[in-house]
DNA sequence: TTTCATTTTTAGACACGACTAAAAATCCAA
DNA sequence: TTGGATTTTTAGTCGTGTCTAAAAATGAAA
């Protein structure tokens, strides 16, 4: 029950590093999780043991930790915290999306439910956060998938997501990587401005 | 430097049980501090010993602590952020005033200057918290008092508006949402008639 | 299969902040 | 002024979470 911080962000690391994409888990290393925590390896091995007698983990030594169904459970909480945060930051308060990771780090480990739940409300059950990334519902699963579409066919003036590419030639997906344009990439209505015309049929993305 | 959350609770207690009318601080017992956080005595004296290495406060053995004026100047900052953040959850989040002060007490301790003077503007820079309790501005200084006063002192037979209540443990605070009595209610002369007499003390009202 | 580099875990120590029990200082009443 | 009750501090321990150094397990190449 108890979930200081270190542990909470044990859980999101090992969200973070081996969540896949049909929505299971993947064994991850001692080592990565160390790096992306800026912890020393037995740090880790020593929280990830705490974690599997909690329940929230399992540990094979020597071989890596995984998120049980409890602990998935746990991290989504804490991801869709983090990024109703950020969006709240950006959205309400002025932030740009760059700025806001550092603060909604902090912000997601406050523990209250209805917080949390007025949060969502009053963004209006926001689908995903500034960076374009999904936000979870209360319940640990996500919005269906919205539509994808030409960027050519929106509406003006909508922030939307690149999903892929159509007939993209390698110079093509050069020019755009050089761009900053890459799949998952946020475009802003500024931004979709400064795209050459021929790339507005080519670019597929969504909204949601 | 480096503010944890229980070197922050401790300047904030050395404040609530320190603080004068003018603006200067009293010596502060450690067990007033101690019941005042819920923790034993040892343990405080502990923590005045670290803060007065920090030079945030004094320490005079056997006869108490008191904050220095770096130590104020922190403390008021942490009121600051914590009358803020409850502002935000009241008038914003639509929580009830009883229900804010343990979040807004984990809210306080997240450190970003930015964040609070954005929340400050977008909030619309208010002077004083639902509960009617003063928001200290960000140099340490507080705004002129404003015309809110007591119910007691109001002359007999005028209508007024609640602009907080002092004082409120959670049960008054609870027993006044019962009758239908929340930030911004306008009370008649015949409401007023009808209130136990102590709230007449405690609630904080304008004419205006 | 054996050896050696790499990864991971164990062992032992430290900082922080809480606690209990005991000692020291203070205060008040006789 | 002195003695006892109260308050406060010191001494020592514990839990959490970090670290370094050393031991153990793994895996890949000879």
């Amino acid at each position: 029950m108890s979930k200081s911080t270190q542990r909470e962000d044990h859980l999101k690391a090992l969200y973070a590093l081996g969540a896949q994409e049909d929505g299971s888990m993947a064994w991850v290393s001692t080592n990565s999780m160390a790096s992306h925590l800026g912890v020393k390896p037995p740090s880790v091995t020593a929280m990830v043991q705490v974690l599997s007698e909690l329940g929230w983990a399992e540990h094979r030594p020597y071989h890596g930790a995984r998120l049980t169904p409890a602990g998935l459970k746990l991290a989504l909480s804490l991801v869709r915290k983090h990024r109703l945060w950020e969006t709240f930051l950006v959205e309400r308060l002025g932030f740009g999306w760059e700025q806001v990771h550092d603060i909604a780090e902090q912000l997601e480990h406050v523990d209250s439910v209805e917080l949390v739940e007025r949060l969502d409300a009053y963004l209006g059950h926001p689908q995903s956060d500034p960076h374009g990334d999904p936000i979870p519902k209360s319940d640990g699963t996500f919005h269906p998938e919205g539509d994808v579409v030409p960027l050519a066919e929106l509406e003006p003036r909508v922030t939307c997501r690149v999903k892929g590419v159509r007939d993209g030639n390698d110079a093509t997906l050069a020019a755009m990587s050089d761009k900053g344009i890459s799949l998952g990439s946020v475009l802003t209505p500024h931004d979709i401005g400064l795209l050459p015309a021929p790339w507005l049929k080519q670019l597929l993305v969504t909204t949601d």
